[in-house]
DNA sequence: TGCCATAATGTACGCGTGTACACTATGGTG
DNA sequence: CACCATAGTGTACACGCGTACATTATGGCA
């Protein structure tokens, strides 16, 4: 008897038990797929993101820490969790996933600011379709958005760096489509003109370096660097992520300059890379399982309330790790 | 008109186009969950992976890989990808997800040879459940297995360090619990008889050691072999995977011991981390991309055939990838 | 033209829940 | 005792597809 089940309605608790004792006797499970029809709820919460092996841009362990703390909150609220690799094609139709039922609400990772995403995302939003974006914002939408403070967590970095003593401090960032990156410029420039380093102008040209988050990228960028760091034009870099922070210093091992010596490193993320390659990396945690839980829970929220939440913005605290290589 | 969608009996195109047309006027979406439940299947394949990141053994890059080759060949079969954390409290319940009608068949990541599990699986067979496991083999059952040939890849590895002069290798391995652990002892061993290094009785007792493929027990054991290895005792060390080797090199170095130079390292899985450390860690490829698309391959044909494949065992070539640490 | 095989289309029902509504039992109140 | 509110239970239907079966159109052949 689905009452009994789900509690709905007022039961004699000797009935209830009885029947509980016959479905137990019977072995009898509810059929999901019943349930889903008949509520016209999936019951399940999809998770867009990119397809990875293929474009080795983001770290393994970027997305195993969101999508895990994704599944703890859906799994402890009866939610399944539902892996939707992007289209290789670059086709972006998410609201047809909604249409055909397939998932109830949704959360958006790798997502960046290019056109074709902003389409799609913006069908979404009229369709009144749930769904989350994890450490990527657009400003000019509402959007429910999961971030971590990217300004002042590079804020944090570059006044480490001047601490330490360094002051001809370089960026190495990544495409500035994603938000992230662009907000990593801007804790930058807020940290270099608050201690009055640079004009506007010199960093722009001379410090300034753009790579596409791969590990390669960073080590291609070596040879740029390495003429400067030698003479003394630049003493310092700051990497947008781990993955290109290491492969800036196996380049530049290749010159000859180490990290944490010959010139001063700090990268991004605290990945599992970070810690062992030596010099250890200094690097900022951020707290990806954590986001992978807010977005789910705030999801779930808009799925309850039906309304509200729709366009909650939630900004995480970040964390700078000091180690060896500055 | 369920006919024309499906392609079922005969239509005159005539028709067909008409219908067609008249669907896209009225943006019609076919409901999954109705289509679901007429069809009784829930055209999901589960894959059920540990909780990663609360025991930090298995390396993201690890399931990445798997799970997009398993993302890969279901997107292309119309598949959905339902992830399963494995519950916590150590409770595997996985039939009553075909029994709920979640999943039509499963994929099994990160398991092993322990009791509740094998009694898990053992209720899966005997209800004709299609599932495959990957990386994880239980030779005494009948099951479906997507696994890399560690005994050739452990062979192939004591062999490369006895061909760079090696002759006093240890071995650090995982739990015995995972039959990966127990292939590469095989390998390990018909290595060293073949080159007759060792009696058997030695190893077992001097040059065996087990660590629980986390980083700190390879960082761990590294007292335990920094004496061993100063009076000669240990020339070189073959760690079951990456993550305990590099945790060894780090160790190691703080008793002053070079991968390489004082002695031979070698790693398993050539993860991310094996190319970062320095020196680069000599590893053995594993083409768990590749696997995860066979999985995948074996439950749909499964799912197709209705019976057969179901207990097929596929096993895939590895490679050892020589670097700098051996 | 009549007949039949087959192509093409129409139709009705089942799938297993949730739930609105109808109905009965209970117990308290005037 | 009659009446009524409410607790408890029975029942029938909807959900939107797939599909088996009934029905009709078509065309070839005698």
């Amino acid at each position: 008897m689905s009452r009994v089940l789900n509690n709905v309605g007022p039961i004699k608790s000797e009935t209830k038990e009885k029947v509980l004792r016959a479905a137990k006797k019977i072995g009898y499970v509810p059929s999901a797929l019943a349930q889903q029809f008949a509520r016209k709820k999936s019951g399940n919460i999809g998770v867009v993101l990119p397809h990875v092996p293929k474009v080795h841009l983001f770290s393994a362990y970027y997305f195993s820490e969101i999508l895990s703390g994704i599944g703890e909150v859906a799994q402890s609220n009866d939610y399944n969790l539902l892996l939707i690799y992007r289209d290789l094609s670059g086709k972006r139709d998410y609201s047809t996933l909604f249409r055909a039922q397939k998932i109830d609400a949704c959360i958006m990772l790798g997502s960046q600011n290019i056109p074709e995403e902003r389409a799609a995302l913006a069908e979404l939003q009229k369709q009144n379709y749930p769904f989350c974006l994890v450490n990527q914002r657009f400003d000019e939408e509402d959007y429910c958005t999961v971030d971590a403070d990217h300004i002042e967590g590079s804020r944090l970095v570059v006044e480490h760096l001047i601490h330490q003593g360094y002051r001809k401090i370089a960026m190495l960032n990544g495409p500035l489509s994603y938000s992230n990156s662009e907000d990593r410029y801007k804790g930058y420039i807020a940290a270099l003109e608050q201690h009055k380093l640079h004009s506007t102008l010199e960093y722009a040209d001379e410090l300034y370096y753009e790579g596409n988050y791969s590990r390669k990228s960073g080590y291609e960028t070596a040879s740029l660097l390495a003429e400067k760091i030698k003479q003394s034009d630049i003493d310092a870099v700051f990497a947008a992520n781990d993955r290109m922070a290491i492969g800036l210093m196996n380049g530049l091992k290749e010159f000859n300059l180490e990290a944490g010596t010959d010139y001063g490193l700090v990268g991004y993320d605290n990945s599992d890379g970070s810690r062992i390659v030596s010099p250890p990396l200094t690097t900022v945690e951020v707290p990806f399982y954590e986001m992978g839980r807010q977005a789910a829970k705030l999801v779930l929220q808009t799925l309850e309330n039906d309304k509200s939440t729709l366009s909650q913005k939630s900004v995480l605290q970040i964390n700078l790790i000091p180690r060896e290589s500055s």
